[in-house]
DNA sequence: AGTATCACTCAATAAGCTTGCGTTGCGCTT
DNA sequence: AAGCGCAACGCAAGCTTATTGAGTGATACT
């Protein structure tokens, strides 16, 4: 994990279409030797995969929010995570500090689906009480370090 | 725009990097046909591109927050996000319904340097207040209908 | 000094991409 | 009802890229 690894992620993450003679070439390196590089990147764990960007908007997904979610009495963040995994309106979950026990990150077609996913959220056993902040715009949206 | 397109949107989500013929093999096409209407949703922009998924631990982006933003008086979107764009500490920013003004989601490598970005993110002209919730651990962080 | 290890480049083959071309199905007009 | 235009498909050819093996040089350890 040197150098050399962080700029052939820094490539995939701007494109992870990009051909290694591409990706070689950006940083000083043949195609095998990218390859290798990668293969073991992804043994390791350090990358987890490719995937597409897609615009929510066009696929209807228009709608999100931030929950915070307070729990009854102490639940491990394990069970937490079981709980909120099967809602697939879910895209993000955190136990965090302060106040609330969670985030979670909620998104929907329509502020109509957003209310059904909070629904079935607050349905989850172990959850007391749920604040919701519905997101009015998205304004910035973008893998660190891009 | 089809099912048959949302099935190679879908396909891409899971592995950006499969070939086209995987993928016409798993919707049922032929790898140009496959080709050809992943050329026409880039153009259409509903597809934005191909990203790798890191493992932020990995790389020393083990430490994140949401942060509530409160301004002074009306600001307009778009300048809340050129105020938030450059740091590069920002991954997400939103602007949100409820007291706080926007949402901004923070990657950083510890907790020091959380630290600095919250006060360059303070330093913003138009910012007055700010609320951090720091992550404890990361639950659940997945794209939409995977 | 000798040697093991590691990562690289080069080269060759296999796999995949990309484009032109002909065909088909569908809706619209004549 | 036949003809036309459009849009999308599959096939095939030529070209590019991926993938593997083999050889080489640098580094570090014995």
């Amino acid at each position: 994990m040197d150098t050399l690894d962080q700029r052939i992620i820094s490539q995939l993450v701007t494109d992870a279409r990009a051909s290694y003679a591409e990706i070689g070439h950006a940083v000083g390196l043949s195609a095998p030797a990218v390859k290798r590089r990668v293969d073991k990147l992804l043994d390791m764990g350090i990358l987890r995969g490719f995937t597409a960007v897609v615009d929510p908007e066009a696929l209807g997904w228009g709608t999100e929010a931030f929950v915070e979610v307070h729990c009854h009495g102490n639940v491990p963040t394990q069970r937490i995570r079981e709980g909120v995994e099967p809602l697939p309106e879910v895209v993000g979950a955190y136990t965090v500090s302060g106040p609330a026990d969670a985030i979670v990150h909620l998104r929907a077609a329509d502020i109509h689906h957003l209310e059904t996913a909070l629904e079935r959220l607050r349905g989850v056993e172990f959850i007391n009480r749920t604040v919701s902040t519905v997101v009015l715009s998205r304004l910035l949206d973008r893998p660190p370090q891009a």
